[in-house]
DNA sequence: TGGCAAAGTTCCCTGTGGGGTACTGTGTTT
DNA sequence: AAACACAGTACCCCACAGGGAACTTTGCCA
């Protein structure tokens, strides 16, 4: 445990502790679609419509959601084009490019685990 | 996305289905102890009482529930000494070390996240 | 005049991850 | 005989992440 150094001093994020950088991470891009928003984001831009394309199994509402927390934590930047109708484009910010080599390695340990547990 | 080939094939697990190895990644640590005790594991086997110290903050119950979990994905080994009082001691499996290079990440990278949220 | 488009918001509901508390079994020490 | 040690299990509970469905706003097009 990489406690920091001897005050055991507690992090905190938006009010909840952790006590290990791995918390932190966890609840960041630990929910149920956003490793695979900022994954699908770290390939392109895109607009929510895209989004609602890659992700046809979840709704407006939950992408909305996913997003906009995303944004509050600075991972993505939303930018609004002011037409009608209305034009919104998602992308990374530098912080969110930052987190994709751990994303890469989790699919690709995800998928690999995957291969040994199906062939015993 | 990494989609396997022409077939769209889908990538199950427990019964649940998952698009891509993140999802499959995150459904294995994902939760709210399983990362950090497969952190403290790589360190060095434990018994189930030292994991208990160093939980202090969960209940034995959470422990055993998260650790049979661990077992039963493969990632952690479960040694028990036929003895009284009993003595169980958990340690990785080769599965579960490899985990360790992601964990790492997510260790350095929340931390350097926290690090950048709170000096503005 | 009314239907559609994009990107939402509001309200309400449900499943389950996480947790509290108490009970268990069995040898050993006092 | 009673308390303790360790590693559990059994039962019950709740908050909240996730989700369904309907409503909104503003302009354009037929």
């Amino acid at each position: 445990m990489q406690q920091s150094q001897s005050t055991a001093e507690v992090m905190t994020l938006r009010d909840k502790e952790y006590k290990c950088g791995i918390d932190v991470t966890l609840a960041l891009v630990g929910g149920k679609w956003k490793a695979s928003i900022l994954w699908h984001l770290a390939q392109d831009t895109m607009r929510f419509s895209d989004l609602q394309r890659q992700f046809a199994d979840t709704t407006r509402k939950m992408l909305t959601q996913q997003l906009r927390e995303l944004e509050a934590d600075g991972l993505v930047h939303r930018k609004v084009y002011p037409q009608v109708p209305p034009k919104v484009e998602y992308s990374l910010t530098e912080q969110g490019k930052s987190i994709f080599p751990i994303l890469e390695m989790m699919c690709d340990w995800g998928s690999s685990y995957l291969k040994a547990a199906n062939t015993p």
